[in-house]
RNA sequence: GCGCGCUUAGCUCAGUGGAAGAGCACUUCCUUCACACGGAAGGGGUCGCAGGUUCAAGUCCUGCAGCGCGCACCA
């Protein structure tokens, strides 16, 4: 570190540092180390889109990974931090067929056809997915890119579709016709999951219809979809309801479409609603979930008025055919209006489902699709800790195996426990995992992993399937026992053995029912490649379906570490053995269905174990409207721009300081206007220009000041890190030694606990306040040069050195500036390694340029910090060698105080900090000269005279501690009224405290139950407020009279 | 409708029953040889409202209000 720079200068040192470390594999996580003294460590990201951009969302979620990462290093455990990027079917696909549409390729992805489109998503993906995982490297990111997985992969995907294939042979997967959320612009299902309600604006329409058998009697009907009444098939009323009870059985003219007006009965059903608009309601199997209900319950015809695109059928009626629906909407209530059966319209408000991804009204449709009864529920409910309980924790803050007392099934047995921070999530985790419903996993979309299945329908006797069944399995493929796991094969719903011998023998058996001829569905099951030309041959089609994304992200904790299903295979795979179950999951709260409880569940039923043992919600980042920050939205800052003007460890501290566990950040300056004018940053240049960051201000500020203290140590010269010898320690030593001691107690229990923020602020104070601003400035005293400190203390010299104090002695000069040095390397070097996850790059280069790195072993931090050993609180053995004192640690701060309240008295007489002022301190007792040297020097005095006997002029303001009494002669210009106005002010303050505390302890109720500590707090208090208040008191006595 | 958060300084937010905090912003002073991305001092708070528990409540309990977020088939 020659020629340092004044101001830190992040981009090149990052650039150059990411490469060191990617160069020195200083990322690579090796099993084979794992070991009794070495534990594993794993974290595996949440795979971002692979078409992404980093978002200010990733940046809070993997900057914390980082720090887990990088913290769990310094501990000494082998680290997999294991990245990738997942293949967001949906998204993807839409990104992609929408540029080739606007480059005029295709109109239509059917344009291309399937092979071919695929192609170019591919080709899409090879040039944009590398994007985000670069973006990661900027921001710091310590993975593991050696193990950079894919979710479409083809190991991966082999995993999805054993996993399929697996389900399905336990018969949790199965196909069925059954209402699903439609995405009319996606043209696909969705899940429950990725339908988002939002409150519409729209009308209640009021229609009323004849009753068949009693002409004249007509039922008013209120509904917000009038274009769906050429698709009703009833009208319901609640058995109960008085107004309507005796109608049911009778029949109404359905209105629309005008010429197909045909009778539809009047049913009774619980459900109806007697309060809510005229108690009738229309019942729409087709378009709506619970209609859909009530048609099964009573046995309702379904007509479906709608094409897949959300525009109207030819079965909605001539009037409607072709429009869209809300189009059809309009004109329905038109027709009833222009035919006098619509009665009212009335504006209202209702929460209508919206397709997250396409942001359109998804549409109920009844549809065939593939679903998934959720597997190893039980124990994956109940391994999560409930809120309040902490679990019993081992050493390394895993929760040890307990058994859980409400465990809903028998055969969840003792389990490990897996802990949510902030825990209130494992309540929202537990409602959903109670009212579990069916998943539907296929999308009629082409970029996925295509569903696994073939099927044929045909007329053909039984004995003839199966010997054609045979021929497919056997023709040219080599089939044995062991491949017959691979394949599925079910017949009208029924499962038929896989394996040949057993099929040859339905075959060979004389059944004649096997001869009938009928018509047969057979659905086959298969991950053997080898079987799929043989399926093609005979006439099986697969379904052209793929399976939702997170089908796929759902098996990523053990897919990306090769899991196989095989078990042999799998006890072999040293990085599954060593890294599963992962230690901590970092994700945020808006995918804790989608994606954490999915996980555990696929975790236990494919591990038996919890996929992780810690996960950690974070807060969601918002902007100053509370809105999500999304690229979609495009109220998110980019955060390379971020990264650019404020590097990148600012960005990461910024963040992560402003973020407490749980709580979402509300991430812009609210007060832009009034900032954006400010010339000394130019945003102009950047692209997102929307405001300046506070927080990332605060963070950038702190990089360069812990630059800058490193560079004033530089400055000093000497020997890096000399022997500290403990005779020579000054109070200011004691003090440091012991407020780092606890700054790394504080770190350390917040890490246990997860709350970043708060390390954040304990580094923050730390550094800033404790080492910089007193500990930093009371050491200037004795690393001034030697010359300079000689003539300081020497007779004659200007500071007021009692005359009997200890001869000036140059060689003790400069060991007592050596010891400091020694000190302020050891704390520097503390200080370093516990910024070091927070602020990886700025700690590197200082490491390094400091020369901390040198004498140490290359994997305990001499190649590079990231292996330093993380700071262990000073124990007891420390505190001996050293002689740690808590005394002169009290001393120091007493210093502290007594010149805080000196600088007061400047303030209080408007003496500019620069005019030179003369202290006279009378101490309490003996007080060293070199302490007294300190407070001069923080008192930026010209001198303070030690004077045991000083009696003050009248009217010279003072100030009193512990420590002695501080004067500030000032020589006939005192300004008596201001010196009036301070102490009036102390004596009414000190007079308010002493009240505040006498009445406490004058309460027998107090003094009897109150803890001994907090009884001697107060009494401590009682006295030192007792002797301010005299101090004030006799001051003021002491005033001249005004004047 | 049910559930979960939040409400503390002008702003963004910490606060773990025992003396109300930080950063920014504001006022005044200082370019003193680490740092003006800096230093020193200061002003500013009936801790949303109302009850309760306690010797002691910003903190625990109950209700209420406002804001936000989930979940839920009210057409």
């Amino acid at each position: 570190m020659s020629e340092i720079p004044k101001a830190y200068e992040p981009q090149a040192v990052e650039a150059k540092w990411y490469q060191f470390w990617l160069e020195q594999r200083c990322f690579v996580a090796d099993p084979a180390r794992v070991g009794p003294k070495r534990p594993a460590y794993a974290i595996v990201i949440p795979p971002p889109n692979v078409t992404g951009v980093l978002t200010m969302g990733h940046v809070l979620n993997n900057t914390l990974q980082d720090i887990l990462a990088r913290k769990a290093r310094m501990d000494g455990k082998e680290v997999l931090w294991l990245p990738g990027t997942d293949h967001a079917g949906i998204a993807t696909q839409t990104v992609v067929e929408r540029s080739l549409k606007q480059a005029g390729e295709i109109k239509h992805r059917n344009d291309l056809g399937r092979e071919a489109f695929l192609e170019r998503v591919w080709q899409w993906k090879e040039k944009h997915g590398g994007i985000i995982i670069q973006q990661l490297q900027k921001l710091g990111a310590s993975c593991d890119w050696t193990r950079e997985r894919f979710t479409m992969d083809p190991e991966y995907s082999r995993c999805v579709q054993r996993v399929f294939l697996d389900l399905y042979h336990k018969g949790l997967i199965y196909r069925g016709k059954r209402m699903v959320n439609w995405c009319p612009v996606s043209l696909t299902a969705l899940s429950d999951e990725e339908v988002v309600m939002k409150e519409q604006r729209g009308f209640l329409y009021y229609f009323k219809v004849e009753v068949a058998e009693v002409p004249g009697t007509w039922l008013t009907i209120a509904t917000t979809r009038p274009e769906t009444i050429p698709a009703d098939t009833a009208v319901a009323v609640n058995p109960k309801d008085p107004r309507y009870a005796g109608l049911i059985g009778k029949h109404v003219r359905r209105a629309l479409p005008l010429e197909d007006q045909a009778l539809i009965p009047i049913i009774g059903d619980e459900q109806i609603d007697v309060e809510f608009g005229t108690g009738v309601l229309k019942v729409t199997p087709a378009h709506d979930p619970a209609d859909f209900a009530i048609g099964l319950r009573h046995h309702l015809p379904v007509i479906d008025i709608l094409n897949p695109d959300g525009t109207m059928n030819e079965l909605a009626g001539r009037d409607l055919a072709g429009l869209d629906r809300a189009v059809a909407r309009r004109k329905a209530a038109e027709l009833l209006s222009s035919h006098g059966t619509l009665e009212k319209q009335e504006p209202y408000v209702n929460n209508v489902g919206f397709s997250e991804r396409a942001d359109v009204p998804i549409e109920p449709r009844l549809s065939e699709q593939w679903f998934l009864k959720y597997p190893s529920v039980g124990p994956a409910r109940a391994c999560v800790l409930p809120p309040g309980e902490k679990g019993s924790s081992g050493d390394d803050g895993v929760p040890s195996a307990r058994a859980h007392s409400a465990a809903p099934e028998a055969g969840a047995v003792a389990q490990e426990r897996m802990r949510f921070f902030p825990d209130r999530w494992a309540k929202v985790y537990d409602h959903w995992m109670e009212g579990l419903q069916d998943w539907c996993i296929s999308r009629q979309l082409w970029w996925g992993h295509r569903i696994p299945v073939w099927t044929r329908r045909s007329e053909i006797s039984l004995r003839s399937l199966y010997t054609e069944l045979l021929t497919v399995l056997l023709e040219n493929t080599g089939f044995s026992a062991c491949d017959a796991r691979e394949v599925a094969i079910r017949v009208d719903g029924q499962t038929l053995p896989a394996d040949p011998a057993e099929l040859r023998r339905l075959v060979e058996s004389g059944d004649p029912g096997l001869d009938a001829v009928a018509a047969h569905e057979t659905v086959i099951c298969t991950l053997c490649d080898k079987l799929h030309a043989n399926l093609a041959r005979h006439g099986f089609a697969q379904d052209p379906d793929v399976l939702d994304t997170w089908f796929s992200s759902w098996l990523w904790p053990f897919a990306t570490m090769g899991w196989t299903g095989d078990p042999a295979q799998d006890a072999r795979n040293a990085t599954l053995q060593a890294f599963y179950p992962t230690t901590d999951l970092v994700t945020g709260p808006d995918i804790i269905f989608f994606w954490v409880a999915r996980m555990i569940m696929a975790g236990y039923e494919y591990l038996g174990k919890l996929p992780f043992r810690n996960v950690y919600f974070t807060g969601i980042i918002r902007d100053k409207h509370g809105h999500k920050m999304s690229k979609s939205l495009g109220n998110s800052p980019d955060p390379l721009a971020l990264i650019a003007g404020y590097g990148a460890d600012a960005v990461r501290f910024g963040i992560i300081r402003s973020v407490p566990l749980g709580q979402d950040l509300i991430f812009e300056d609210k007060e832009f206007d009034r900032f954006k004018k400010d010339e000394r940053y130019d945003f102009a240049r950047l692209p997102w220009n929307p405001a300046r960051f506070p927080q990332l201000e605060l963070a950038r500020n702190f990089c360069n000041k812990l630059w800058n203290a490193c560079r004033f140590r530089q400055m000093q010269g000497g020997a890096t890190e000399g022997e500290i010898d403990r005779a020579l320690l000054t109070s200011d030593d004691h003090w440091i030694l012991l407020r780092l001691d606890q700054a790394i107690r504080e770190l350390d229990e917040a890490f246990a606990n997860y709350r970043f923020a708060e390390a954040t602020s304990t580094l923050y104070r730390f550094f800033w306040s404790e080492y910089c601003d007193w500990y930093i400035e009371a050491s200037k005293a004795a690393l001034r040069p030697v010359e300079e400190n000689r003539a300081a203390e020497g007779p004659g010299g200007a500071v007021g050195v009692s005359p009997d104090g200890p001869a000036v002695d140059g060689a003790a000069v400069a060991a007592l500036r050596a010891n400091k040095l020694a000190v302020i390397d050891f704390v520097l070097s503390h200080t370093l390694r516990l910024f070091h996850p927070f602020l990886p790059f700025i700690t590197e280069e200082l490491w390094q340029g400091m020369g901390y790195a040198q004498d140490l072993p290359a994997d305990q931090g001499g190649r590079t910090i990231l292996s330093a050993h993380w700071p262990r609180p000073l124990d007891d053995e420390f505190r001996e060698h050293y002689g740690l004192d808590e005394a002169a640690a009290k001393l120091a701060s007493a210093k502290y105080e007594l010149v805080g309240l000196g600088r007061n008295l400047r303030r209080e007489f408007n003496l500019p900090a620069a005019k030179r002022l003369r202290f006279v301190l009378r101490p309490a007792g003996a007080l060293a000269p070199e302490e007294v040297e300190v407070i001069r020097l923080l008192l930026n005095a010209e001198a303070v005279e030690v004077d045991g006997g000083y009696e003050p002029a009248r009217g010279t303001p003072r100030v009193a501690n512990d420590l002695g009494e501080l004067s500030l002669p000032l020589e006939g210009v005192i300004d008596v009224a201001a010196e009036r106005s301070r102490l009036t002010k102390e004596r009414d303050k000190a007079r308010a405290e002493l009240a505040k505390v006498q009445e406490k302890l004058g309460n027998p109720n107090f003094t009897q139950k109150v803890p001994p500590a907090v009884l001697e707090e107060h009494r401590r208090r009682l006295t030192e407020w007792e002797g301010k208040l005299n101090q004030a008191e006799a001051s003021l006595a002491n005033l001249p009279a005004a004047g």
